[in-house]
RNA sequence: GCCCCCGUAGCUCAGGGGAUAGAGCACCGCCCUCCGGAGGCGGUGGCGCAGGUUCGAAUCCUGCCGGGGGCACCA
């Protein structure tokens, strides 16, 4: 039994208790909290039902729990229930029906935990999108690991999710890419406020050897040039970066393609003539203002011009008309001013600001040797994406980047992630896999079957806690859908491998020596593929390897 | 001055109202006749401060203190 049906069990008795005796049904709550006690003496699970729907009723919270934990223990899948402190309700399934949990994961395999709570969503899950002045910095490489696992995560819901990246190939800090390129190639200093970095002298000479003849052309024809050339190396160098890191997008879209294909102007003139935009002081104005903004922000500058936000507007115009029903904009600490721009945007286009959600991620810092690590080897003071993989490698990175949240701001210590194994996380996770996987190799060596289990064998504490904690995946995958936070799943894994490395000291799985192979063999050795699976499940939504071998 | 995030063990971090607040690392002490010891068991040690809401607060609200990041007709 999974803590859902329990709950629904806890529902149906509670409404038939209090109908029995004239109550009014009402005070139950909608949901039902079934919790995993701490303490294991609270039983295996544990309800406040009573405690939050006495007082309304009418009547003591013991007095109630008493009479569900008569009604309960009436039932063939709850074993014990007893009323606990003010009016908890600690029950104790029946193993058989606990172990109904390990059914359930090895009937939908791959796809439990996946519901179809956002089935008819279409999310459009914009992140990085960092400029294409550069290699993907360390900011840029944590939504990398988080955006890519919330898309996993947001898909196993059944969410239709478009990974986008916003790629600002527009404007100012374009032209001082092209400057600094320029200058590299002619063998000039870094312009002011221009680009540093050993990447740029690199991305020069792509651009020199790709277009012949080219430094001896025009001062503007050489700019042109750098730039559109520049910020394709770049881009390009960018995207197999990202792939190389396991996270791959749908949809690239240019900001520099919403200007030149008119869809800037078409946009704004749509909210100039629909009255959202109004005219002061010579320029356009978005009402900000209204959703939380200090100030409302300027769309059309006096000179006629858009401003950067303009595109913006256009932007979100344009994943609305792609079929979005709620765009996701994940974006660097330094930008949280936005969320309240792009829910006004929203808003503008007459759409409920929650259609727009916008997610901020705090700062990611290096420490090495008790130092912050602060030189990266091509981009000078920026710390790359290349950087953390090559001194952790892709898994170690992703994992230990999703496995916080984002509002936090995260330091990275490289030496207890690279350095010896056994102090990380991930390896934690991924031996526990490793394991498994070895164990089924043995498995199948000494002829031992997982088919047909009697999985009312598993009556073993640390088998009912490793089972227990298999049921709760679903629920942590909805939560980490839900809350955006797919570091949810990551923190789950450590609990489910924990769960394992304790029931596997205790339990012996295969039989030893000339032991005959036995039901119970049978039946743990189906705990553990239902194990091997949650734990390749949880792995696979973070994008990250669950080993074989190691 | 205003806005956003954070403050939990020596360190890095979990903990979306529940009972005795957790994990990894670090430190101390245990456990291999046997499926992978990259493991398990035990110990040391903590919610920044003050109010409030609640039967119950690390969690929600207010204020203060401390740290980080922002406040353009830049992009």
């Amino acid at each position: 039994m999974t803590p859902a049906a329990l709950a629904d069990l806890l529902h149906a008795v509670a409404v038939d208790v209090l109908t029995e005796r004239g109550l009014d049904t009402a005070v139950l709550p909608d949901t039902v909290t079934v919790e995993r006690p701490r303490n294991p003496e609270h039983g295996d699970y544990a309800t406040n039902l009573a405690l939050r729907s006495a007082k309304k009723a009418g009547v003591a919270p013991a007095e109630l729990a008493g009479w569900l934990a008569t009604r309960l223990e009436d039932t063939d899948a709850i074993a014990t229930a007893e009323v606990a402190g003010p009016g908890f309700l600690n029950l104790r399934l029946a193993a058989d029906a606990q172990a109904g949990i390990v059914d359930a994961v090895l009937t939908a395999g791959e796809a439990y935990g996946h519901t179809d709570a956002l089935t008819g969503w279409a999310i459009n899950l914009e992140f990085v999108s960092a400029n294409p002045t550069g290699p993907i910095h360390l900011g840029g490489t944590r939504w990398a690991a988080v955006g890519d696992a919330l898309g996993r995560v947001l898909a196993s819901q059944g969410a239709a999710v478009t990974r986008e990246y916003y790629v600002n190939d527009a404007g100012a800090q374009i032209d001082r890419f092209a400057e600094s390129l320029l200058a590299a190639a002619e063998g000039r200093p870094v312009p002011e406020n221009g680009y540093g970095g050993a990447y740029i002298a690199e991305v020069a000479q792509k651009v020199v050897t790709a277009s012949e003849g080219l430094l001896d052309q025009p001062e503007a024809e050489k700019l042109a040039a750098f730039k559109r050339l520049g910020v394709e190396a770049m881009l390009e160098e960018m995207r197999a970066s990202l792939e190389s890191f396991g996270t791959h997008f749908d949809v690239w879209s240019s900001e520099q393609a919403l200007h030149s294909s008119g869809a800037v102007e078409r946009s704004v003139q749509e909210l100039k003539d629909g009255d959202a935009l109004y005219f002061a002081d010579g320029a356009w104005w978005l009402r900000s203002s209204d959703h939380g903004d200090d100030k409302d922000r300027v769309v059309i500058k006096s000179d006629g011009s858009p401003a950067y936000i303009a595109g913006d507007i256009a932007y979100y115009r344009d994943k609305r008309a792609r079929g979005a029903d709620l765009a996701i904009y994940m974006l660097g600490a330094d930008h949280h001013g936005y969320i309240h721009r792009l829910k006004a945007v929203a808003a503008a286009f007459g759409d409920d600001p929650a259609r727009v959600e916008v997610l901020i991620g705090q700062l990611v810092s290096l420490v090495r040797d008790g130092q912050p690590v602060k030189m990266s080897k091509r981009a000078g003071t920026i710390i790359t994406l290349e950087d953390l993989v090559d001194a952790v490698g892709v898994d170690a990175a992703r994992y230990t980047l999703a496995r916080s949240s984002v509002d936090q701001v995260l330091e990275i210590d490289l030496d207890l992630i690279s350095s010896r194994t056994n102090e990380n996380p991930v390896f934690y996770v991924q031996y526990a896999h490793a394991r498994l996987a070895s164990l089924a190799r043995n498995a199948a060596d000494l002829g031992v079957s997982a088919e047909s289990p009697d999985l009312a064998l598993l009556t073993h504490p640390r088998e009912g806690d490793l089972i227990r904690t298999l049921g709760e995946f679903p629920r942590v995958l909805s939560s980490a859908a839900n809350l955006r936070e797919p570091h949810r799943v990551a923190r789950y894994l450590e609990e489910l491998a924990g769960a394992y490395h304790r029931f596997y000291d205790t339990c012996r799985v295969l039989p030893q020596g000339d032991e005959v192979p036995g039901a119970l063999h049978t039946a743990r050795l189906a705990l553990c593929s239902a194990a091997r699976q949650v734990l390749a499940n949880g792995l696979g939504l973070l994008g990250v390897s669950a080993p074989e071998r190691m």
